[in-house]
DNA sequence: CGAGCGCCTGTAAGCGCTTTCATATTTATT
DNA sequence: AATAAATATGAAAGCGCTTACAGGCGCTCG
């Protein structure tokens, strides 16, 4: 039985060129075997169904099917220098903004046959560089970044690889960087002049961490400019930095409260800070917005369903993972992209 | 100047074997050329540095500096057999808890040198099956997945191709597979006779969808059978299943709190209905936990910050997403796992 | 009816890295 | 000092796939 799949010997006893299934899965080569056609064929009836022969296109399938037969990422990526694979690093996937972003992107790189490669960074600068360093070994064909300030070394990397990537959560009209986002300074600004406009003269500010964050930092700058714009500032002790967390803003709204001549605005650098300050005001018995206006930044859904609503910037997550997507699958196309 | 690093011709006038930068990245080779030394001695100190002397080592870690490489994963893994790669596919990412612990998971992952591919189901069975699929084939040496109940074809491609893989977020004694979690029907369960004990007798529950989804189903059946256990059951329309947002909890409150004999307590199926019937029960005035118990399930950081604090089953998300990580980078190890 | 042209398919040369095996070199042993 | 035993390096054979390139076949057309 000279035709058999058996894997032992061959003709002259010579071992056969192992006829799979020792322990590994079919490859190529074997469902080539099977279809009774040379590997290239196979190859090619896979990748370029239309330049192959139907009766050759079923065979092939059958084969493939009846092997169960995968192809191997690996041996593909190497021959085509291309792997489908596309890497994300943000700060952290466990904010609901973030999340959103990166479903929105994974689901749309999935739609294309892309492979999303996910780390996060836990917002150090190093930590994102190394991230990035293991994601570009691992042959990511494109990158998504968050905000635009990266290590040096991130940016030379990725030029010297000739890498597409995406910065987002951020966008500034002069940046050199491809970038899908909105102007953060730009928001906090118009939401600034707004409570000035209405009448608020004593605002205060509970920002996020801005080291190695120029998101929140730029958020700071806004408001900044609107205050100034108009000749004022912040009262002393009306500005202060605090972590991503609930009882931070609790904490940050006590401390404000209780200063000489407390605001009758805050501004809150993002939702989570803000429904902790909302919250306080709450349980202090302050009446929102009646006596005291609180405002957040990023529009998460609870904002809106917490009573009274929180007043927010609304920030279009699930917009923008898409789009990062689409403008990486673009450039990946060789499509001009926007 | 034969020794040049001209990439045209050679000797004889012959091509050279491209001595790197015509465009490509430095290869091993190229390092290898610098160094003085072949391209194995170059391997053998990047991958066993104490297979080498120290003088190599130096010379060769100085030719990998200047020259800015960065190993061929692909390449690597090809020749390895092992990608150094771990996927993940969760129902989605825009969960909280998916959220926090595919954080933990990829983070002790990065601390062992591997990278997590994620994808996300949305609850989606056989959308799960071609992502898992779509991973195997990238070469993944391991996989996490939400849940026990998954389409018999990924048990069947994860045995045939011998990839360690784990379930969490749930647990049973009796479970043909590994998984790190907890016992969801068990949890409710308690829950539902901690709620009896203290003689409640009108329970309501607002569950998640249960459709492909074993988690919401197990906490149902938990409930139940508790409730049978003292010989009672919901009252006709004290039970229905809704998505996951907070204004579906809102309405699903609206709804209870509207029938003939509205309930004393409120069993939510996780903690986003929860807050949604606890916003509305607010929202009408009513008192919690004075006249009506809520009871949520996941231990959000929210649960405990909102006014009055939510009761809720907490859920180690992080812990699971850690133990997840272990457990798989022990079993790549060859190593023994609990 | 034979040259010329397409269309399919097969042959074989890599893609960049690891690793076995053999060889060269050093160190230990008597 | 001669031999055995380690130790250190290099040559080369793949890992599984893609893709020129070339060859074979059946047409068309003069």
């Amino acid at each position: 039985m000279p035709d058999s799949y058996d894997n032992r010997t061959e003709e002259t006893g010579t071992i056969s060129k192992r006829s799979q299934n020792l322990k590994g899965s079919p490859r190529l080569e074997d469902v080539a075997q099977l279809a009774g056609v040379s590997t290239a064929t196979v190859s090619r009836t896979l990748n370029h169904p239309d330049s192959v022969t139907l009766q050759l296109r079923k065979s092939v399938q059958n084969a493939v099917d009846t092997l169960g037969y995968i192809p191997h990422g690996a041996a593909r990526a190497l021959a085509t220098r291309r792997s489908n694979t596309v890497g994300a690093v943000i700060p952290t996937i466990d904010n609901a903004i973030f999340a959103r972003s990166v479903q929105a992107f994974q689901a749309r790189l999935f739609e294309s046959g892309f492979t999303l490669l996910l780390a996060s960074s836990d917002y150090d600068a190093d930590r994102e560089r190394r991230e990035v360093q293991a994601l570009v070994e691992r042959g990511i064909d494109g990158l998504l970044l968050i905000g635009e300030s990266h290590d040096p070394q991130v940016y030379q990397l990725l030029d010297s690889k000739h890498l597409p990537y995406v910065n987002t959560y951020t966008y500034r009209n002069d940046s050199p960087h491809p970038c899908v986002g909105f102007d953060n300074e730009q928001a906090a600004f118009q939401l600034t002049s707004y409570l000035l406009d209405i009448g608020h003269t004593n605002i205060a500010m509970v920002a996020g961490i801005t080291e190695s964050n120029d998101r929140a930092l730029n958020r700071v700058q806004g408001v900044k400019r609107a205050l100034e714009e108009r000749g004022t500032r912040f009262l002393p002790d009306h500005f202060g930095e605090w972590a991503y967390e609930i009882s931070e803003g609790r904490k940050a709204a006590n401390y404000l409260l209780a200063t000489r001549t407390p605001p009758t605005a805050i501004i809150c650098g993002n939702d989570i800070l803000a429904l902790g300050v909302l919250f306080e005001c709450l349980t202090q018995g302050i009446e929102v917005p009646k006596s005291l206006s609180v405002t957040g930044f990023d529009g998460l859904d609870l904002a809106g369903q917490v009573d009274p609503p929180l007043t927010t910037v609304h920030i279009p997550s699930f917009e923008m993972g898409r789009r990062s997507a689409e403008y990486l699958i673009a450039r990946l196309n060789d499509r001009p992209a926007a």
